[in-house]
DNA sequence: CTGAAAGCGCTAACAT
DNA sequence: ATGTTAGCGCTTTCAG
């Protein structure tokens, strides 16, 4: 075995190559490579002892040195946000599977909402040559972008738009999704109606404010500044934002949270309160049914499935000018948004 | 531009690469090299007229001929169940961070619980050369992954044991978790308690299920067979096996919920019945305290960080026998599992 | 049906 | 401080 230990380090990584499968079988390499991709024009009696040889020293191709020749990798890049948050969970899934409908592998990275971050993934994911990429921006600015794009890496941008750049993007509604919320709590007969949202350099967050705005505006109902608020969706903002809005006799009497993180705190909130808060929130939660949330709903899963086919429809050749595909939102009915404003307010 | 279409497929990936920048530049492609990748011995003058060549020729390194070269890919493959299950993805975020903090990338691959996926999974990673692996198993028999372990794969399991193989495994404690799940719904006066888990070719499953009958024979309480119930997660089954418990004078007055997808269809089917039924979960829920749900907790992010930070440790070279880590839960009591039983039970 | 030779883009080892 | 050469393990090309 160690008959010559002249390598500094042993390398214990030092596999078989089909060097060694071919001298073990007493072939070709190429015959090796042949099998071992399943091309025709192989003997089965060959066929037979390649494999053999293969099986004895538990040959498996190196796929780095393959891509090196092949030029494509039969990969793709997600970028998120945060693998952890329940909403990008179902959308990494959904890439996944289209992914592997393709033969293609995933690699993740969760940018935590930092732009400098989200480039880093970004340019490494490409180092590695993925062939594709889907990115949920937590940056502004995607000029970084182009000598990659330029080069070849079909992008995808998801949940929010690219910036300073023309791709492909795959939205949810927010200002429709936001509005239509918005709206059907006017319809329960609120006038002062608070809105609680991400921070204001998050697209989404802007757009869902922008709904609010224009739901409020189409009924004619005035807009305090008391009533909006957008920052960080930890609890701590989140329930002072929310308990500044409500108090006072003027204080809102119904809530519209612009997310899922800043749904669940309001509930916390709610909860503690004798007087009943009517509340929507943006994107579904587990359990929100039991709960009674009312919720604009958006399927996340539907948004990564969606990006990752076009994404390969690019791959696959496909040259249209950058597509923007915006999908609906639904309102669930549950109780917490149907709860009219008390009477005396 | 194109100036000689000679090549039959253009190879819109036509990168440049460092040759490319050294000739642009006026250096030697080693130099090019040392400056890539910091490496001292460049004048700055030099250093300069490179990255000025990188710039206009937008330039990335191949990290697949680098890899090639160099024997790591500082990338672990990371297989689970369903990257969408929300116990998955924190586990999944935490492995991350710590790759990250090892300058490693994560690629990601879910299961679906189905052995043959689980293999054709790590066999793509191992191809790819990842450097470490971290297994959620689906399947028994991990012989497969031998020669890979062989060739230097570094391999943690995390969540159940692998099968038919000597590796480091983290667990979290299903046996005492539910254990003392089942002991605290004794202690409230329950004498009848259903148990409803997950497969019983799933590790935890069958662990869990030890731990009920380990706290009934503790308390000396009888188990009739129509208590407990395995099989598939999905609401159907659940809820009818929940139904059938309860049903009768002599059904059940306390349930059990083997995993997180059980707990949350436990909820809902208790939420309709008139008599309260004591309920203990295995796993937290987002939101489990406003609909007070008491459970057994694990921490997913803690296990997925036990995972890697043993995987890396393993790369660094520490060469001790296979750990096996089990990690503790809690119980967090919220109400649902302070239910006494029915006085006339 | 099979194999030898060239080369993918990079880094290691050795010049200069 | 900089450049040259060899070769990582595979696929491509072309010759037997």
């Amino acid at each position: 075995m160690a008959e010559n230990a002249r390598h500094p380090e042993p390398r214990y990584g030092n596999r078989p190559t089909m060097k060694d499968v071919a001298a073990r079988a007493g072939v070709g390499l190429k015959t090796v490579s042949r099998v071992v991709n399943g091309e025709a024009g192989v003997t089965p009696d060959t066929e037979r002892r390649v494999q053999e040889a293969i099986e004895a020293l538990g040959f498996r191709r190196n796929d780095s040195a393959r891509v090196l020749r092949k030029g494509r990798t039969a990969s793709i890049g997600l970028v998120l946000e945060d693998l952890a948050d329940p909403f990008y969970g179902p959308l990494s899934r959904a890439v996944e599977e289209v992914a592997r409908e393709h033969g293609a592998l995933l690699i993740n990275g969760s940018s935590a909402e930092d732009p400098d971050r989200e480039q880093e993934l970004v340019l490494a994911f490409c180092a590695r040559r993925v062939d594709g990429l889907i990115v949920i921006p937590a940056g502004s600015d995607h000029r970084y972008l182009e000598p990659e794009i330029k080069a070849g890496v079909a992008t995808v941008f998801v949940d929010r738009p690219a910036g300073r750049i023309d791709a492909d993007v795959v939205l949810s509604d927010s200002f429709g999704g936001a509005r239509a919320g918005v709206a059907h709590l006017i319809a329960q007969g609120h006038r002062r109606i608070g809105f609680i949202g991400d921070q204001p350099r998050i697209h989404t967050a802007t757009e869902r404010l922008r709904g609010y705005h224009a739901a409020m505006a189409d009924a004619g109902l005035r807009v305090d500044e008391a009533w909006v608020s957008l920052g960080s969706t930890g609890p701590e903002r989140v329930r002072a934002a929310a308990e500044s809005m409500l108090a006072g006799p003027a204080g809102v009497t119904a809530l519209f949270a612009g997310n899922n993180r800043v749904t669940v705190t309001a509930v916390r909130v709610l909860a503690g309160r004798e007087r009943p808060v009517a509340l929507v929130g943006f994107d579904d939660i587990e359990l929100a049914d039991l709960l009674g949330i009312t919720v604009i709903s958006q399927d996340a899963a539907t948004l990564g499935r969606t990006a990752a086919e076009l994404l390969f429809r690019r791959l696959d050749g496909v040259d249209e000018t950058p597509a923007r595909v915006v999908l609906p939102t639904v309102l669930i009915e549950r109780g917490s948004g149907e709860v009219p404003p008390p009477v005396d307010a």
